[in-house]
DNA sequence: CAAGATTACTAGGACTTCCGACTATTTGCC
DNA sequence: GGCAAATAGTCGGAAGTCCTAGTAATCTTG
């Protein structure tokens, strides 16, 4: 049963209509949390076959890029931009089903490494290929869209603190 | 402990690096997932002194602008676009506040309706004022940046079915 | 008008995420 | 050296979302 209309649509005509301010700001507000919950089903569907969801596909992926197969589970975290105990909770998962293994650190008997298997390296491969086939849920949007989306979002996460406003200077750095 | 860089675009050079494909379409998905999450913890900072979450909040929006400020149970889970057991949870919340209260549909013995109570519609008013205060969380984005995503997720809304493509024409519609 | 399909809501369960608290280890500083 | 502070990870608990399944009521149709 779908709607015959834009439901956020129809919200922003009642914030106006009744004065209550910032209808646009709500209107991007809502549009965002919508498209995440379509691009999140539309992505878990798409990976469903190789046994992943995103969160865990993205440990996977980071963990790929990485010199050894391996990072320490609080920089997965501080990457991927979620709580440590979501990091626990990932690994967990990964682990139980032998797509990485947890390996002690070689000095610091504080933290432990997340080691990508044989097993975790095909899945991952084969999940960024299916991922891209579906251009990561974004049907629907253009090139251009696309783009303009990204560098709105990239103002909003940079305000947020997610990274430092400017970029280093190469050429005055410390010396 | 902020991260020196943007761990999207480090993503994106990896993924180029790689060959994975589509990292423009994978940036601007982990981008909107990530803006999601900021969203929602500001949204819900700004709503926690009034006892509400953003969920909570956007039903008792609905019910606000409703002629008789109640609606079927049904009719605010296709408006806000969970799924009906999401909205028997909040409704429950507000419920057990006191912001809401379930009452019998006069004619359709099936469904409840959810009706806003004058605390309800207290709160409502207030979170609205508080929200706006915050501009819904988006700080950060100028306004060119807030409607280009606005304009850019409807496409995608509009592509995942929620709404259809043309507006309905008018002049010859069913008779 | 009666059986089958549809619609409305809720119960139970799985998952993910966050927060606060806790243990273990390492680092910094007097 | 030794003690306080910071760091790394995990556990338990609270929320929120979805899915499957089940009950009750209404609609449809032969």
């Amino acid at each position: 049963m779908p709607l015959s209309f834009d439901p956020i649509a129809e919200a922003r005509r009642n914030w106006e209509a009744h004065g209550w301010g910032a209808a646009d700001r709500m209107s991007a507000a809502t549009s965002i949390t919508r498209a995440h919950q379509i691009l999140l089903h539309r992505i878990d569907t798409a990976l469903e076959p190789h046994g992943l969801v995103f969160s865990r596909f993205e440990a996977l992926a980071l963990l790929s890029f990485s010199r050894t197969g391996s990072l320490p589970l609080g920089k997965i975290g501080d990457r991927l931009q979620v709580h440590p105990t979501s990091v626990t909770n990932t690994i967990d998962r990964l682990e139980a089903d032998g797509l990485v293994a947890r390996v002690p650190h070689p000095t610091d008997r504080r933290t432990t490494l997340a080691e990508l298997t044989d097993s975790g390296r095909r899945a991952v491969t084969a999940a960024a290929a299916a991922l891209a086939d579906i251009g990561y849920g974004l049907d629907g949007m253009s090139d251009l869209e696309t783009s303009r989306t990204d560098d709105a979002l990239m103002a909003l996460r940079q305000a947020a603190g997610d990274f430092p406003p400017d970029p280093p200077a190469r050429t005055t750095g410390p010396h």
